[in-house]
DNA sequence: CCGTACATGTAACGTGTTACATGATTTT
DNA sequence: AAAATCATGTAACACGTTACATGTACGG
């Protein structure tokens, strides 16, 4: 399906970047629904450019540091245009490894069942807790209405997260507290 | 991490079973949240005997037609039982293209982002409405307080579902709502 | 007797992670 | 001067999907 390569397209699109500059964006926002470490993203670049898509020219940071900025072709623009229009059909459910857990845990002990729900509980906020305080930082005061379309994208996927993140929080609650009953 | 070596154990933890019945089973309940091929279950299966961890036994059905009845071994059980008691750490954020697009679709005219919204809607209510009428159909009148522990488990990771698909179709009516605005 | 379900396997390919490998630049 | 970060790559391995390949048993 090559997602990874329309991932690397759509960050180009917005403008040139390096290898290591697309590992960082995989690494922040973007790594809550989409990643890739660097072993897999040099040899990607080097395809999509073989492919015409992307082409780089080589840029020197300081005495002899040798950067390779890509840009996209209009090849690729139209190529990743393309792919985002497609109607996206649902995806197989993704993998949990703590629900087949869950699923098999009748051979546990009560009180041990208990526990691993509340150890991931602890986690679970955690995590709601930084993606909330990352969207109070970035849009606390403002009304969402008023973004610009960019700012609109970035929005709604850290919402998403968020959702996501509160809804399995819900779920561990609901979990213990039919255990405990 | 061997994942699928312990969804496997688990499944044999509850009794005998054949390559072919392991996958019916991701198949069904379990695939909410793990699954996997014959393509992969067999060779599996061969790598765990080989381990000592199942053993498997012939049986002929009918005239000639072989099946290979797979069990679990004290070594196997005490393997699955130390999996199952590990602490479980977060999961990496799962991969999500819906998301991935939406991340990009600054790039769309936004007569088509809605559209793309509302398909997704369209077909995220029909799996909610699915693992809904699946809940009533076994847990309807039932106070999920009287399951037993195997049940229980069962209901759990329904209600698991079922939650993770609210929270989808919730961020899909809010992101209408905005993009709308 | 025909179609569906039962039953088991392998091969090729695509995707993703960890580890190996090297070197320059900037910050402390 | 040392440490952190910038920067690019390859190799080995693990995991997963699709396609290839074969044959039996059962229900209508």
């Amino acid at each position: 399906m090559r997602t990874l390569k329309y991932a690397i397209l759509g960050l180009l699109n917005r403008g040139p970047l390096t290898g290591y500059d697309i590992t960082k964006e995989f690494a922040s926002a973007l790594g809550n629904f989409w990643s890739a470490k660097h072993s897999q993203i040099y040899p990607e670049l080097k395809k999509l450019a073989d492919e015409g898509l992307v082409v780089f020219h080589t840029v020197t940071q300081g005495e002899k540091l040798e950067k390779k900025l890509y840009t996209i072709t209009p090849d690729g623009r139209k190529d990743f245009l393309q792919w985002l229009n497609q109607d996206e059909p649902l995806e197989p459910t993704p993998k949990d490894i703590f629900k087949l857990k869950t699923y098999f845990s009748d051979a546990l002990p009560l009180g041990k069942r208990i526990e691993q729900f509340q150890s991931q509980l602890i986690k679970r906020r955690e995590k709601l807790y930084i993606l909330k305080n990352h969207k109070e930082k970035l849009y606390g005061s403002i009304n969402p209405a008023s973004l610009t379309d960019r700012q609109r994208s970035d929005y709604l996927v850290l919402q998403g997260a968020i959702l996501r993140e509160e809804a399995y929080v819900t779920w561990l609650r609901e979990s213990i507290a039919l255990l405990g009953s």
